[in-house]
DNA sequence: AAAGTTTATCATGTCGACATGATGTTTGCC
DNA sequence: GGCAAACATCATGTCGACATGATAAACTTT
């Protein structure tokens, strides 16, 4: 039930890029650092939301990702679509023809549950997630910026570690 | 999202034969029959639902599968636990630690989201299910009904087909 | 006890989600 | 140009959900 791990990675990751946008682009491996997720599998998500128009990213230093909207325009909805269809069959016994028309024993009840689940993700933002929770958000801002202090982008040639 | 095949199915199996109760046990054909399902992984699944106590099973002619309780002591969360453990995880983002005590972004939201949900599933029964939608559970009885005419159990020895 | 019907179980197979490590490609800086 | 940093991509691997066909076990009827 709920939601797959991928979609709940896209959702993270995008809440800790918004979270740090004052901060420039932010790299997989920061996000990678926060979630707990594997690097090379979260790149791939991040570049599937690059390629759907929630993300743009930029290679090489000083690059990383970065919100192509503002949070404000940007849906939960949006971010989970390329992983979580939201649209798809949802009848609760998987009858294929089951409507308003033919409707399954549960139809009418488990279509108000499903339609509140759907608004939620079509209506709640981005934004909203990110000024109502000030205290989830600075942590995950202060875990990629003390990152960064320890991993600091010495001047070529300095030494390293 | 939403919920995986074998528990729509073992929602789906419940229905059909809480609605067939009165014309006695209910065969893994006629089910696989009524779902479209196939024959040996339902048995599977209804068997799991034998060993977890929602219905009872028996061999031999005259066999098939009841409920062992009335439909009205029957919640759709007791039919899908074994399949669909409701009470998981279900941190939107996917944070192991997330709780009222150290929230994700997006928890109290959510949680008021997913409590509905489980409260759909504790709180609905099969009988809720059956009285409410007789047109549905009609069609389901007489597609077993008609099953069991045209594949008649015959006397022994005689002409079959 | 024999035959037939039905569930129970086993061995096996397929597929997609999730993951990992190595390698390629682009970018910015000296 | 050359190097290092970062994303992009590829080959490969693991695991569980879903499924199938064959066989075993249990029950009913005769």
């Amino acid at each position: 039930m709920w939601l797959s791990t991928t979609a709940q990675n896209s959702l993270y990751a995008v809440l800790c890029i918004a979270g740090s946008a004052d901060d420039g682009p932010v790299r997989v491996d920061e996000i990678a650092a926060v979630l707990g997720a594997p690097r090379n599998y979260l790149s791939k998500t991040l570049h599937t939301l690059a390629r759907a128009g929630v993300l743009r990213s930029g290679r090489g230093p000083a690059g990383g990702f970065q919100l192509v909207d503002r949070p404000e325009r940007l849906t939960l909805a949006r971010v989970i679509a390329p992983f979580e269809p939201l649209s798809e069959r949802r009848c609760i016994v998987g009858r294929p023809a089951c409507g308003d028309a033919h409707p399954c024993a549960a139809h009418r009840r488990w279509s108000s549950i499903a339609a509140s689940v759907e608004e939620f993700f079509n209506k709640t933002t981005i934004a909203t997630l990110l000024s109502e929770n000030p205290r989830a958000t600075n942590a995950a801002r202060e875990v990629i910026r003390s990152a960064r202090l320890s991993n600091r982008r010495m001047p070529h040639g300095s030494v390293k570690r």
